[in-house]
DNA sequence: CTTGACAATTAGGATAGACTAATTATATTT
DNA sequence: AAATATAATTAGTCTATCCTAATTGTCAAG
C-alpha cells in the first residue's frame, strides 16, 4: 500500500525552506547555518534533522553535506510558493509596506492551501517573482535550475561604470528594505556604479536620477544582471 | 515590570476559540464536548485546560463549568476576528465556494498579525459578519452580549405560517452547506414555514420561489428571526 | 605533528500535546 | 437507596521540539 506522507509541522516546513533557499543561493548547507537562520540551538538543528533523514526529507552525507530529498525539495516549493504568493498579495493587494511582507507572509505560509495558493495565483495574475524579485516555484516558467543564483551577479562584483537591472534584493532584512525602497532600488529598476572605492569599501549608484552610496559588503546581497 | 504575554500556540486558540463558539451559542461549556469539538480525547482536554486555567486563560469551577478569563476572551475574540475575515475573503475575494471557507480559514486565522486584519478588514469594506452571519468581533457596533444567539430565534421554533429572515448557517458542517447554498438559505434571504410535520419531523420551507423539506434537527441548526 | 577553531554529535533535561486505561465523582433513574 | 450513566481526574507513556553542557571530529595554521 502507498505510504501515507504524515504532514509536515511548522518546524518541518521553517528548516525545509531554510535549506531550499540557501541551496537557492548556492550557499553551502551546513548544520550550524541552518541553525543560526532558524535561531535555535545546534543541538535542536541536529536533531532535527536526524529525524527529516529518518522521515526521507533530507539527506545527511557522512561530509557533513545537507541536501533535499525530492520530496523535501518537493515540500519546500510548495511551501515558498506560498509564502511567495502571500508576500505578493500583501504588498500588491493589501498594501502593505515591502519591508514587512516577508515576516508577514512568513505567519502565514503555513495555513495557505493547494486552493487558497490557486486562488491567490490567479487573483494575481500569475505572477512570477516575489516583490523581492526571488521566482515563485509552480509559476510559468520556473525551473529551479534556471533560477539558481549562480547565473546572476551580485553588486559587488560589478565594475565601475557598468549599467545594471536589480533583480533581488534580500528578503529578510526589513531595515534594508526600507533603505532601499525609499531610493527605488527595487527589481526591475536600472542603475549604474558610478563609483567603486575599494579602498574604503563603499560603492555609489546612480538611479532614477539620484546618488547614493552603499558598502560593498551590503552590495554583495544584492542581485544584478549586467545590461 | 509587566508580564510579558507568552504567545498562544495554535492548540491553545483552537481550544479557546471553541469555548468562545460554544458560549457564543448558549451551549454549556464542559471538557467532554470540547474535547469532541475539538477530536482529542477526554483526557488531552483536561490536560490542556488545567493549562490554559494555570496560564490564566479559562477558569475551571469545581462545578465543570468552564469559563474564559478577560485575558481568554480578548484572545479568543482576536482570533474568531482573524477567521471570520479570512472566510469573507475567501469567499468575496477569492470566491472560494462557501462551504469550503470553513475549513480553510482556520488554516490561515493562525497566521493573520492584527495589521494584515486590518489590511483585510479595510479590503472587504468593514464586513460585520461572516459569509455563514455569525459577528465579526472588532467590526463596528459589535458587542459580545448581542449577538448572543439566544437573542435570536433557531427555525425549529418558527410556527407554521411564518416568515423569517435567516441570520446564521451552522459554519461546519460542509454538507449540508452545500445543500443549503444550493437552495438559497443563506445569510438575508427570506422564507416562509410553509408547514410544520411534527409527527414526521420535518418542516417545509418556500424560499426564492421553490419548496423544500428539512428535518427539525436540521432546522434547530439555523438561526433566523421572525418578521 | 600539535594546536586551535569550528562543526558535529552525544548526554541529560524541560514542556507541550496526545493517547489509553483506570479510578473517582456526580447525577439521574429506577 | 442502589444502580447506571456521564464526566472529571489521575496514572503512565510517547514523540516533537527546545535547551545547556560536554565530547568528539576535522581541518587548517604553525
Amino acid at each position: 500500500m502507498p505510504q501515507i506522507a504524515k504532514p509536515s509541522s511548522i518546524a518541518t516546513e521553517d528548516f525545509l525552506t531554510t535549506i531550499f533557499r540557501f541551496a537557492e543561493e548556492g550557499r553551502q548547507v551546513i548544520s550550524v547555518r541552518v541553525a543560526e537562520a532558524l535561531g535555535v540551538s545546534p543541538a535542536t538543528a541536529f536533531g532535527m534533522l536526524r529525524r527529516m533523514d529518518r522521515d526521507g526529507l533530507v539527506k545527511l552525507s557522512k561530509k557533513k553535506e545537507i541536501t533535499l530529498t525530492p520530496t523535501g525539495n518537493r515540500i519546500a516549493e510548495d511551501v515558498i510558493r506560498r509564502h511567495r504568493l502571500a508576500e505578493r498579495f500583501l504588498t500588491d493587494v493589501l498594501k502593505l509596506k515591502w519591508h514587512k511582507a516577508y515576516a508577514e507572509a512568513h505567519r502565514l505560509e503555513h495555513g495557505i492551501s493547494p486552493e487558497v495558493a490557486d486562488g491567490l495565483m490567479a487573483l494575481l495574475g500569475n505572477p512570477s517573482t516575489c516583490p523581492h524579485g526571488y521566482p515563485i516555484p509552480g509559476s510559468d516558467g520556473y525551473n529551479s535550475i534556471k533560477h539558481l543564483r549562480s547565473h546572476l551577479s551580485t553588486l559587488n562584483e560589478i565594475p565601475q561604470g557598468k549599467t545594471v537591472v536589480v533583480k533581488r534584493v534580500p528578503e529578510e532584512d526589513a531595515e534594508l528594505l526600507k533603505y532601499l525602497d525609499e531610493h527605488n532600488v527595487s527589481p526591475s529598476w536600472t542603475m549604474k556604479v558610478t563609483e567603486v572605492a575599494a579602498f574604503k569599501g563603499t560603492i555609489a549608484l546612480e538611479i532614477d536620477g539620484h546618488e547614493i552610496v552603499i558598502s560593498t559588503e551590503t552590495a554583495a546581497k544584492i542581485i544584478v544582471k549586467a545590461i
